[in-house]
DNA sequence: TGGCTTTTTTACCATTTGGTCAAGTTACGA
DNA sequence: TCGTAACTTGACCAAATGGTAAAAAAGCCA
């Protein structure tokens, strides 16, 4: 898949490329978290980056590759945590670990969770294939997981399913609704608040 | 209030501007709530609600002041079920309720909480004074109200605030997140699911 | 029915916006 | 250093979109 063949259809990405290629990137991820895919524009995503509108659909065949693109990257480590519980682990422990990488997401990247909530609240146009062939084996092998967990009596007994749910709920709430949040709390630590809750929240409901 | 006053601002809605008023706004929760305020256009909202846009424009000044509009009239409602705690009632049983009134509201009005998690999730650029003098009091009470519950030794130790945010995450994750749901429980019944993994969840973290 | 008000529509407008194109300009290997 | 390919830009477009104006139609009441 690395070309050498005569019709390769990529080349070589050179360093502008590169960098260009990700200025575009950066600046689009905080323009389509903002305002969201159709309330962003090429302008704004341009002036972001300190291109021109041309030059970015130089590097970009249009707005909607950008925002595909984005999705794309985002997917994979935005799954990442859950991909990281080790089934061999405590089971309480991995599961308390993963709600506290989801949360530590959350704060660390929230623009990036705002861009995938947006694009599910809006019905998930262009991931839709991405939830049935990425999202739902992975969440379908966890949920196995759990449930032999549940099995073994390391856990009290819940559906494995809804439990992520929750946990993906929970933690990202944070992010996406943070200008409530912060409204609602501030002066307080909210992540030092939120980090100690969820870990009672899911430490009652998982202990057996 | 009444008017009656010579210079009364308000003479009085006529049979048909209430109806088209509200034909209007129904049109107006469906796309908004679907598109995004920017995604959304007046023509789609005109086509959805059998009306010109023109005619639309006869009765609102324009889209920004139907999405303020519906904002403003869903906010009340959206808050009732945290209103109805009963303080003088059964603390676990209220809150176990409160949690099945919003799962309820999610599964009833997805629209209306879309339409809401949009505005956040862009930073409540409509919002911002509704949070503050609506939404915090409430919270600020409700968070008393469960303080009491603690000291009283009638429900676990929990930070009230967090405790609320999570409801509100769990609950509205359902409608806000259904086409991500929707795939990864296909055949499943969700909202029975949910409801009786939130019925665990906050069980377990509630009771003392 | 006649006359007034309310409602609706037809025809436009100005701006925004995603995208194109051809003419530069720059980088880089020979 | 020179030529070619890679990159950048200014000038444009066409379509979409929020909004307006004025005339036409529909209600309504005496």
């Amino acid at each position: 898949m690395q070309d050498s063949s005569p019709a390769a259809e990529t080349p070589k990405p050179s360093r502008i490329q590169r960098r260009n290629r990700k200025r575009i990137l950066d600046a689009a991820l905080e323009v389509f978290s903002q305002y969201g895919f159709r309330g962003a524009t090429l302008d704004q995503i341009a002036s972001e980056a300190g291109l021109s509108k041309p030059n970015i659909l130089y590097y970009f065949s249009g707005k909607e590759e950008i925002h595909v693109t984005l999705l794309n990257a985002l997917m994979d480590t935005w799954l990442d945590p859950l991909r990281e519980i080790d089934p061999e682990g405590e089971p309480l422990e991995e599961l308390l670990q993963y709600v506290h990488r989801k949360l530590e997401m959350s704060r660390e990247f929230p623009r990036e969770s705002r861009l995938f909530a947006n694009e599910i609240i809006h019905g998930a146009p262009r991931m839709g294939p991405d939830l049935e062939t990425v999202l739902k084996p992975l969440l379908e092998q966890s949920a196995v997981m759990i449930d032999g967990w549940v099995a073994e009596g390391r856990i009290a007994p819940v559906d494995p399913r809804h439990l992520i749910f929750s946990i993906w709920a929970t933690t990202q709430h944070y992010a996406d609704f943070e200008a409530q949040v912060q409204v609602l709390m501030e002066g307080h630590d909210v992540h030092e608040g939120a980090s100690a809750y969820l870990e009672t929240l899911y430490r009652r409901l998982l202990t057996p």
